[in-house]
RNA sequence: GGGCUAGUAGCUCAGUUGGUUAGAGCACACGCUUGAUAAGCGUGGGGUCGGAGGUUCGAGUCCUCCCUGGCCCA
């Protein structure tokens, strides 16, 4: 009889793992399998259930705009929340989670007008009602396939009820909302110069805007000084100022010099004219500039003119206060008759240009405040389409896009009228584009309606100072996220709620005729709330104003506004219909958002939750990073690098894509792409086959064959104690959402204790022991501890796999998702058996090196072939006897020698025969059966 | 252009208040096992800590500048 027939002989008598729990996932079958039997069995509707009257965790979701597909950004958006709500689930909370959607707004209204252009329908053909139907419609039509999307990312919500921002009802309150600020005193209407395309014909938000390089017209003009009581000399003197927006010429009201720039007056020299006929028309004007510009600008009027220094005429310190000067097209008369003073502007650099800046306060941002500031107004001379007014002196009815060439009508004036001195259309800058239809935007001054930002709110604080103490009351993660949005608001001018737009939620106000006072009465704003719950926001359209009036006021003296809210106000308004109106809470306890949102919903929901409740919305903000390419580049179309979950999901299945997102660091920008997949691919097996080999080694296992752990060998209680400790771990790590700490917890314990050592150590026993011998016993106690512990918490990463291993190990129809963490005793842990056994592990790596040696020489193959004799200081040494160290290292025999210095190991081949059951090289190997004590005396008890 | 932020082995991450030869898992190479087997175990190679200066007895860790990304703003 050889071995191997002996082997063979004695191979059923062992206890090998079993389990169906198949090693490849196949998780394409399972995944739309486990979805299936969800929705079946009501699991979500269920899991409500039995966390009713269980403590409230709150995350509340931000809406994503229900327009286009779902891509990566979203999915790992979605799917951290998802982690969030369910491991906050498995600590036993009941933290509900009501997805939303964010419906109203430019970029879909823009989409419909598209969509009706292909139809040849025009804008202004439809009736507007029914456009804001189209819109609806488009909306519901998004919501509907993002839902799709999310649900099949494994994540649990009240998919049936979502909450919408068109909703009839969240119109009702997004508009109370707003009656709130009203009623209040902290809206007020103003003009301002605001972001404004004049293609959309509308202002737009900071978020509707993009910035791409474009080339523009720089122009040189002179402005001719007629006034100068500080410096009189200068009186006749030109003045020259730069711009990249020649359009903006015909409104100009103003000059602005620095008052910390120093300014040169001088003339070019006649030689120089003399050489260059066509500089004739310079001869004898004399112009002011900063003198740091004076080369750059020489080089514009003539690149090969010379710079030199004794053209000056003199430096001018404080002479332009005070100064005035008029447009070069004075001789119109009228408008620009009037004077252009000379103010002090210290937005005013020398980076560029001249140092003197055309102020048009219509048309740029520091001009309006400067002139305001001055007396001068601004003027409305460009309508909403982009064109100036009709009878307008050289542009009149001209679109000011249309105008800025050097060869154009502005240009084209100046130079008649001797001012212009430089145009080339040749300067690259960095311009802003909307977002949607990537035209040019202009700086437009339009009546609006703004939430004031200082105003004092009747209690001595202002809105800025509540955000900015709510701020302070949030915990942000990360800890960055804090002084970010900080500075944001901070700085942040008044916020701009109109837009001139179709599709959203009315500014419900009346503004009495003559005053401009809007009217603030709770009885007109309970009826304006009632008519949108009844028929959403339309109402404000298709009902009488007279009927929101009621008897005690006259519609004839009142104008209704019809201005649309700025969505990120919906958005902003979204804890007031979800958090309070339908999970009753004050505050949610999360946030979870990419970190672009401290400028976006994070400040629009604080901004309006401070402005009426006078704190914020939540208790704490999650921010993560953006996902990159694996390069580190950005995910774009033009790049051609774009990754659609849905094709990863396909090919991997959601799980992997979930680990991937469990196991990277989210609150910084994150890579992607194949080999981070991969890597993703290979954690995933890891983990399955432990899963795996976990219920196969149970196989049969009851509680009855559980044994308490104070009968425990001491290395159950070492793998208990890091048990404990990981558990411990975890805690700290789900605290601050921590998941790719708690992964990497998780995978060192798989890895590195469980699979390369305590699985490997006690295969011996689970394969070959009695059943019940204690050791064995004691082993599958805490490998059903081990289970429950890794599948639960794997379960909110993990979502199928775990509910896929739980229906193995339990099959009794319950749901890993209802359950809880594993409850692990802390007093499991005990630091003194770590040390030993710390050490007794470095000592074993001495072991396992010895021996490699011999493998390769192929003088044994299985370290069980091997006897070792360890040389160790005396403490080794009674470290080493005090444990089956054989055991620990799978070898043969160790012999323990007290030896002085660092620990060395000798291995040698064993010399004792080897067990045909347990292949064990022990002394105790009876010849007549092959097999060890242990092993015969199992057998024998099989036989009988 | 400005503010904030990141850049540690092929991948994913650790690196405490600056202190001994920079760590882990995976991947890779080689080997073992063939009783977790499209699995398991062992050994090993692999890093100018983005770059350049500087502070210090000593810097991945502090300072300055630069490069390359990202977010936000203009």
């Amino acid at each position: 009889m050889t071995e191997q027939m002996k082997a063979a002989d004695y191979r059923h008598t062992v206890f090998l793992p079993e389990t169906g729990f198949p090693m490849k996932a196949g998780l394409a079958a399972t995944e739309p399998r486990l979805l299936a039997r969800w929705a079946e069995e009501g699991a979500h509707q269920k899991l409500r259930e039995l966390r009713t009257g269980a403590a409230r965790w709150i995350l509340h979701d931000g809406p994503p705009y229900a327009n286009g597909d779902m891509h990566l950004g979203h999915a790992l958006n979605h799917i951290l929340k998802d982690f969030v709500v369910r491991s906050r689930t498995q600590m036993g909370f009941d933290s509900p989670y009501i997805p939303g959607w964010d419906c109203h707004g430019l970029p879909i209204e823009w989409r419909v007008e598209e969509l009706n252009r292909e139809k040849g329908i025009k804008k202004g053909e439809m009736d507007f009602i029914a456009f804001r139907q189209q819109c609806r419609d488009y909306a519901g039509h998004w919501v509907g396939v993002q839902r799709e999307q999310l649900k099949r990312l494994g994540i649990w919500g009240d998919w049936e009820n979502p909450y919408l921002t068109m909703n009839f009802s969240s119109e009702a309150v997004i508009a109370s909302e707003l009656m709130r600020f009203a009623e209040t005193g902290q809206l007020y209407r103003g003009a301002k110069p605001v972001m404004w395309s004049p293609v959309e014909q509308t202002a737009l938000a900071e978020a509707e805007v993009e910035y791409e390089d474009i080339i523009s017209t720089q122009v040189d003009v002179a402005f001719e000084i007629v006034e100068a009581p500080n410096a009189p000399e200068l009186v006749g003197a030109h003045a020259v100022i730069w711009t990249t927006t020649p359009w903006t010429l015909p409104v100009n009201r103003a000059l602005a010099y620095g008052g910390d720039v120093l300014y040169e007056h001088f003339e070019i020299k006649s030689g120089e004219i003399d050489d260059r006929p066509h500089l004739e028309w310079l001869r004898g004007k004399r112009f002011i500039i900063a003198s740091d510009l004076r080369v750059v600008f020489l080089k514009r009027l003539d690149s090969s003119l010379p710079d030199n220094a004794d053209w000056s005429l003199g430096a001018v310190r404080g002479g332009l206060a005070g100064a005035i000067a008029r447009h070069p097209w004075h001789a119109l008369g009228g408008f620009f008759a009037e004077p252009r003073p000379l103010l002090a502007g210290d937005f005013v650099t020398t980076d560029a240009g001249t140092g003197l800046v055309h102020m048009a306060p219509d048309h740029g941002e520091d001009d309006f405040y400067l002139c305001k500031t001055n007396g001068i107004d601004p003027k409305f001379v460009v309508g909403p389409d982009g064109t100036y007014q009709a009878d307008w002196p050289v542009v009149g009815g001209m679109h000011v896009y249309k105008v800025n060439a050097p060869d154009g009508p502005v240009c084209t004036a100046l130079k008649e009228a001797g001012g212009l001195l430089a145009a080339s259309a040749d300067y690259k800058h960095s311009y802003p584009h909307s977002w949607r239809s990537k035209a040019k935007l202009i700086y437009r001054c339009t009546p609006q309606w703004f939430v004031a930002m200082d105003r004092d709110l009747g209690d001595g604080t202002t809105l800025r100072g509540r955000a900015l103490t709510a701020i302070g009351d949030t915990r942000w993660f990360p800890a960055q996220g804090e002084n970010r949005i900080r500075a944001m608001v901070e700085g942040r001018p008044d916020w701009v709620l109109s837009r001139q737009r179709a599709w959203g939620v009315p500014i419900t106000l009346f503004v009495k005729k003559g005053t401009g006072d809007y009217l603030v009465d709770a009885e007109v704003n309970a009826r304006i709330k009632a008519a949108f719950e009844t028929d959403g926001a339309d109402a404000w359209w298709t009902r009488d104003p007279q009927e929101f009036l009621g008897n005690a006021y006259n519609a004839e003296d009142y104008e209704q506004v019809t201005d649309i809210l700025d969505v990120w106000f919906d958005s902003g308004s979204t804890h007031a219909f979800v958090t309070e109106a339908r999970l009753h809470a004050e505050q949610a306890d999360l946030y979870l958002e990419g970190s672009d949102q401290h400028r976006g919903w994070f400040q629009s929901s604080l901004l309006e939750s401070c402005g009426t409740r006078g704190r914020a919305p939540y208790k704490g903000v999650l921010t993560h990073g953006f996902t990159l390419d694996d390069k580190g580049r950005k995910m774009s179309k033009s790049l051609g690098n774009v990754v659609d979950p849905q094709k990863i999901i396909g090919e991997s299945g959601v799980d992997v894509l979930r680990l991937w997102v469990a196991s990277t660091d989210t609150s910084e920008d994150q890579r992607f792409g194949k080999l981070s997949m991969q890597t993703s691919v290979d954690n995933y097996r890891k983990l399955r086959n432990t899963l795996r080999y976990l219920l196969g080694a149970l196989q049969g296992y009851t509680a009855e064959e559980a044994l308490p752990v104070a009968e425990m060998p001491e290395l159950e209680r070492y793998i208990l104690s890091r048990l404990a400790a990981l558990d411990a771990e975890i805690r700290v790590a789900l605290d601050s959402h921590g998941y790719a700490r708690m992964m990497a917890a998780i995978f060192s314990f798989v890895n590195v204790d469980l699979s390369a050592f305590f699985f490997d150590v006690r295969k011996d026993s689970l394969y070959c022991d009695a059943a019940f011998a204690p050791k064995r016993r004691a082993y599958r106690t805490v490998l059903a501890t081990l289970f429950e512990a890794l599948n639960h918490w794997l379960a909110p990463v993990l979502v199928f796999t775990t509910e896929e291993a739980h229906e193995h190990r339990h099959g009794d129809g319950t749901s890993v998702h209802h359950g809880t963490y594993a409850q692990i005793p802390a007093d499991w842990r005990d630091d003194a058996l770590e040390a030993k056994f710390e050490r007794l592990r470095d000592l074993r790596a001495l072991v396992t090196q010895a021996i490699e040696p011999m493998r390769r020489e192929k003088v044994v193959g299985s370290s069980n072939e091997v006897a070792v004799a360890v040389h160790a200081p005396a403490a080794d040494v009674a470290l080493l006897q005090s444990v089956n160290f054989a055991e620990l290292c799978i070898v043969s025999h160790v012999d323990a020698v007290a030896a002085d210095g660092e620990p060395a190991v000798s291995a040698v081949a064993s010399t004792e025969a080897r067990c045909a059951r347990c292949w064990r090289h022990l002394p105790d190997v009876r010849p007549e059966t092959d097999l060890c004590e242990r092993c015969d005396d199992v057998v024998a008890e099989m036989d009988a």
